[in-house]
DNA sequence: TCCTAATGTTAACGTAGTCAACATTAGGTT
DNA sequence: AACCTAATGTTGACTACGTTAACATTAGGA
């Protein structure tokens, strides 16, 4: 029989994969991304260290399944952002994007660390950084004049990403936390300054 | 007497902390970050692992020496830019900083990233990093209106250092290196979108 | 009903950060 | 010149972690 029921003494789990990833990115978010062991997401799971090694092939593996979790999330904030005007869009894509990251330090930082040695990104995270990037890139095109210029409309991407996660960073773990915090702008002011 | 001379079988090095920080450095720069161990930098210095113990509280302290080398470097790189225009000068900066970032993609990392957990950030690497900063206001500041608005040259200044870090960021380790590689700009394009 | 692949466990290895206790020595004090 | 103390380096050990190998269990189709 299938017993989508779970748990409970069992010595198959079920289900583990997907509570492997939500509670590794519980930890992340409660702790931070250094209090992350595969030991302590096991325990959380009730499963023995190694079994985690059946669903992922190392480490890195199951923080890439955080990272696309934390884009699928981000793209679930932009889904909030209302159509209006195209510069009003863009806008309000910034604000969301930089409140997101705020909200969720760790896992923001995380999201951009994860696909690096070892294995290339998963599928999952490709396809949520993906999105993420087909929302800016839509939300900038619109605000420019329609000669299908797609250099332009990247290379303007480029630059309004650059610009939001350069400033979160910047305040999340940059020079801009410990030095004169006078200096600490917020976002509207470098949001109004970007044009497309 | 004063043996200013070092090493070769004595039981005290000598002159260990600066040898452990080039170490350290030179291990980062060849292997990244990921690669670099106490352990390895000690045996690097032919010395006991514990020994490190002795200058820097821990391995943060140590990656925090190595931070403040990084900014020295920039810093360096910095004053190779000429004078000439305000503007002119601002640009030269960005494409130095850019290319320098580039050019020691862990060690620039490590820079944003090491002073986190445990202690607070070095005095050393306080100096260094507040240096860039300066050099970059100063630079910003030049550009606009002697009217002496502080809090616009300080705006003005975070969105021009969030620009080219997080274009940095997003290159070096961000979906940008795993996504149609047609999408690449480079610097000058974004630089020059930049107004102070 | 049985077989196999999927899934989970136990034991163990190697590496790493760190601490405690001890050894050595540099450099000022008497 | 002899001595003392603080600085500096070493040994040994502990804990935690990622990872692998060998074994155990069970789900689900043939």
């Amino acid at each position: 029989m299938s017993t989508s029921r779970v748990s409970k003494g069992r010595y198959h789990h079920g289900n583990l994969a997907p509570v492997l990833v939500a509670e590794a990115l519980g930890l992340v978010e409660a702790e931070g991304v250094g209090a992350l062991s595969l030991r302590e997401v096991a325990k959380r799971a009730a499963v023995s260290p190694t079994a985690v090694y059946r669903h992922f092939a190392d480490k890195n593996a199951l923080l890439m399944e955080i990272a696309a979790e934390g884009f699928a999330a981000l793209n679930a904030a932009f889904a909030t952002v209302p159509a209006s005007a195209p510069d009003e869009r863009l806008r309000c894509l910034g604000e969301a994007y930089v409140a997101f990251a705020l909200a969720h330090p760790d896992l923001y930082r995380l999201m951009f660390t994860a696909a690096r040695p070892s294995l290339p990104p998963t599928p999952r995270l490709l396809e949520q950084s993906g999105r993420s990037l087909a929302t800016l890139t839509e939300a900038v095109a619109a605000c420019r004049p329609p000669d299908g210029d797609t250099a332009a409309v990247s290379a303007s991407t480029v630059a309004a990403w650059s610009l939001v996660h350069g400033f979160v960073l910047l305040v999340l773990e940059g020079p801009l936390n410990h030095l004169p915090p006078n200096a600490m702008p917020d976002v509207s002011a470098l949001l109004a300054r970007f044009t497309p």
